[in-house]
DNA sequence: TATGAATGAGGATTCATTCAT
DNA sequence: AATGAATGAATCCTCATTCAT
């Protein structure tokens, strides 16, 4: 008996997470020119054709990887409410949860650093970031101008960079950096 | 009549400077992997071949291309001084360079950041890095203590990160980044 | 539907073989150093690549094929009974087949002096190859000591020099070289 | 006072060897293709510059050495005398020199033996090499002719595999190699 | 005569991608 | 849908040779 339709979907889309997150894992290991499709679907453990069936390319591959991250990346970070504001407790919450996702998936923001590193790649996701980051940088806007900081604009911009530091140097040296005590002076700081 | 020694001297420290230039702008532009040899000698203005003169290899040229640069930041970054502590002065210091650094020579940071993120890379350097931040890091914890902080280690690292994100921010987007009321806010943070 | 796995096991066994054939043919006429891997691919009639598929690098195709021409060469040499010990039989038949060998496939001893000759390249193959001629000198050893020779060993190795000697002029002049007279004086004299 | 002619001459005859004698040594440890220019430069002391003085290339070099070589172990080996008949004494001198010599130098050997073994370098010195042994072949012919052997022709060729058979493995393994011993069984046996 | 920086053709090796099955 | 053998362009690197001084 064939298969059905549903099926067919079904194996598919299990097939193309497989390699997502066997690119994943090889490219934040090796880097994305160092990591060989080979070593993917090795990792995958299906054939190299197979991979050529879901994927146009390797650079494709990255692509699609790049999206899909930042979708569950935002997603996790904070599902934004519908008031386009953010509170005080959302705040603490973007730096608890932000410096949590870190330490928890490494991976994920390994990938993300040093895509955002490489000028070629980057022109890739650029601009789909900033379009999906958005609604976020309106929100933190908002959330400054209310607490009545002089220049909300600048303090957003100061935030998030801030804020990829802390992410970045978690993310270098999870072991020795002191989180939990970083995300507290935080709190202190932009609350 | 061959040249004398002195003379072969001087030609070889210019070659060596004219490739050390060459692949910074390459490898900064492209990043370490795509950067070609013949990129980077053409860029240079010399021949594939001579490279090999200079370096063991491509990698060998990012070795002593980023312990120079890592010795150059450091010496323009701000001589320390023998007491080993930062004043106040220091630290704003540190900030305005800090800053106006990465806006002078993006190439530099661009690279920096670019090899703190591929791991094989990454181990090629880190131990001499290291060993450079270290008085940094020691005068900054001074600088703290003395200040009173109740935990001038964190600080420390926390002010490092806080650096980072602000250098790495300002790198990507040099035009609209607000270097100027950043500084500001830093300084008021820190001092 | 992919192959199945037979038919790739008999895919790969002949495309190596291929290699190592044309290999042969390309060492023998131009020494190891000399040769390219273009040279060796193009007469085996396949991509560069592939080559690097079934070998690591143009040394294992050398060492490789090292091993199997020994492989070859022993097992027509003789194969050795289990009493390890030779006869007059045997040795005269070693005597016959070892020149005749020489006749026939002039190209396996070319590749053999050569090699024997290149440093670098002999230590690759030094040990494996002592290991397998160990049987055939205790062999040779025995028969001496049978037939009463004062001292075995001395005779074992001048026996082994002599016709490495006749096997070294054969495969250097094949057409002038007195190949038939020149087993009958060496069976006149070691048996 | 500027240097005389014969000073010169002298200098450049010195410089020359200097050269000859580093490339031997470097030939014999590496192998000609895997010598390199500027280890026989280094080896001798001089500028790569300075051997294209003196020599038109690097297979220039190598086949001046073999000349050299050739001529050195054949003044060495026998000075042949005007009747052109070898005696038995001359056929044991022949044999003792020609071991000792290949326990004495090694290189001029391996030089010689892995020269024979390349086809397109052997092309450059195998017409030279046989017009100088001739004289040698027909010596022994007669010394085998007037001992009354049946073929003396078959038995020069014999004799002279059989020298290079005890020469080859004298040079492969001198330190195991029982060359004492083995003199003897040859001087038995031709004599 | 002597130097060694510079060249560039040539060779080994890698790897994304294709394709017959 | 699935396989992995095969391709070849691209890349790193070597080294004999040249040349300005």
């Amino acid at each position: 008996m064939p298969r059905t339709k549903g099926q067919f979907e079904t194996i598919r889309k299990e097939s193309r997470q497989k390699i997502l997150d066997a690119a994943l894992e090889v490219f934040a290991k090796q880097g994305y020119h160092s990591a060989t499709v080979d070593a993917i679907t090795k990792t995958a453990g299906i054939s190299k054709g197979l991979m050529y069936n879901y994927f146009k390319s390797k650079e494709d591959v990255l692509q699609e990887l790049m999206l899909g991250i930042m979708e569950a990346l935002m997603c996790e970070y904070m599902p934004l409410k519908s008031e386009e504001k953010f509170t005080e407790d959302d705040i603490i919450n973007f730096i608890n949860v932000g410096i949590d996702l870190v330490l928890e998936k490494p991976h994920y923001w390994k990938l993300y650093f040093s895509v955002a590193l490489q000028p070629e790649v980057m022109s890739i996701v650029f601009g789909k970031m900033m379009e999906m980051g958005q609604p976020y940088m309106i929100a933190m806007n908002e959330y400054f101008r209310d607490k009545g900081v002089e220049n909300p604009e600048v303090m957003m911009r100061y935030f998030s960079a801030v804020m990829d530091g802390i992410q970045f140097h978690c993310m270098l040296d999870p072991k020795t950096f002191p989180a939990e005590e970083v995300k507290k002076l935080l709190i202190g700081q932009f609350i």
